[in-house]
DNA sequence: TTCCCCATTTACGTATACGTAAAGAAATAC
DNA sequence: GTATTTCTTTACGTATACGTAAATGGGGAA
């Protein structure tokens, strides 16, 4: 397993650390959106310097996790319902052409079985009802078709929207019914690969990608979650 | 005119400069693929310590204009044939997204009067047999869609591709046919923004995004340009 | 009490210092 | 002449220093 998703190895350097470990923190909601944390902090926090802790807010606000207001220290930006409309529709837009890519270049075998274990992953977490297992099988599932795609900007840009969008879809785990179609969803996104059929994979995981959003973001909004 | 791109006033700090200046340089071919600039040049170029100088060279990086590889200084990085066709996949997928959505909320009578002017100057400056001018137009009529889409990530992404594929639309300018289809294109995006059909609208400009690229991949692998 | 102005504090933006590890040069062995 | 090894140089990663502008709090005026 992990066999695709795992990065280039190289020098691990402080600034690249402090991006991993805060980003980490805001993603399991250890830093919660609101939360609000001076570079001192960061850096005593991380045992190093501010120089490197920079690097790495630069980085984060950037990828719009948080934001960095002058000499307020940097702050946890909640994701609201508008939020996450924006980042579906990118995320819509960009997966569907990329399980399109894949059906139009054809999987070796060996991805078809790499692609449908990914599947039997999320039927075994659904079956066994645990939820968080399926959240990561559904997450492994995404990025393998990412590492398919043959494009790495693509792969890039889905994985960073993926990432903002990680906090709701955990807060919200419990909040939405039985992830059942999204099973569905996969195993023809599949079948459609399987037989080359660029046109029907893009529909299936557009369609796939759109619903979810819808859900989510009125989850947000039914909820009033990412306030603050 | 140049109503809807500015952004945001807010203090310009070092930082900011120097990753504008740096950018520009690279997108005009002032800095071409391959050159090799250390920090200490840059800095001592923009009159500023290396501290700013690192913070933009970081989101350069993050960009994909420059690769800085540890004591070899950034190199400003070639774009493949390769790269465009990555990068125009993406454009492909997002622009027509874009377009559908301002077709789905409908433009209101001012919006849809700045787009025909954009596609006016485009004809005027094709007309003229002025390329540079139409450039320009072509460039301004997608910045006004962008405007318009309702989405700021969407619209930041957006504008992140079109700058790195600025450098090879700029070198083929004179390389290609003239661009007739694109001002066609652009007039049956607008007509299909009125009648606010998203479905014709997300197809137009799906294909022009498509042909477009796929005249500069050719372009890229006939030329031989973006080698080093 | 409420408002405003001024002094103090402080967090950040930038500059500078420093150590290290890699690149390049020089010298020696073969 | 070529290869190997050692030495020097240097560019970067990180730490620290410093100035400034914004935020905060208190005191005085109304």
């Amino acid at each position: 397993m992990a066999s695709v998703i795992d990065e280039a190895p190289g020098r691990v350097t402080f600034a690249e650390r402090a991006y991993r470990e805060i980003k980490a923190r805001i993603l399991e909601n250890e830093f919660p959106a609101g939360s609000i944390m001076l570079e001192q902090e960061l850096a005593a926090l991380l045992e190093m310097s501010r120089t490197p802790v920079r690097e790495a807010l630069i980085r984060l606000a950037r990828e719009g996790m948080i934001d960095v207001r002058p000499r307020h220290g940097m702050r946890v930006l909640p994701v609201s319902a508008n939020d996450m409309r924006e980042i579906y529709q990118i995320l819509t837009a960009l997966e569907a052409e990329a399980a399109a890519q894949i059906a139009r270049d054809g999987a070796t075998p060996a991805r078809l079985a790499e692609l449908k274990a990914a599947v039997a992953e999320m039927d075994a977490a659904l079956a066994a009802d645990d939820l968080d297992a399926w959240a990561l099988a559904d997450d492994h599932f995404h990025r393998v078709i990412l590492a398919f795609c043959g494009n790495e900007r693509l792969k890039a840009i889905i994985e960073q929207f993926m990432d903002q969008s990680h906090r709701v879809r955990k807060l919200t785990l419990r909040l939405r019914p039985r992830p059942v179609s999204s099973n569905d969803d996969h195993r023809a996104l599949v079948a459609a690969i399987e037989r080359r059929d660029a046109e029907t994979a893009w529909r299936i995981h557009h369609a796939h990608r759109l619903r979810n959003g819808r859900m989510l973001v009125e989850l947000l909004e039914r909820h009033g979650l990412g306030q603050l």
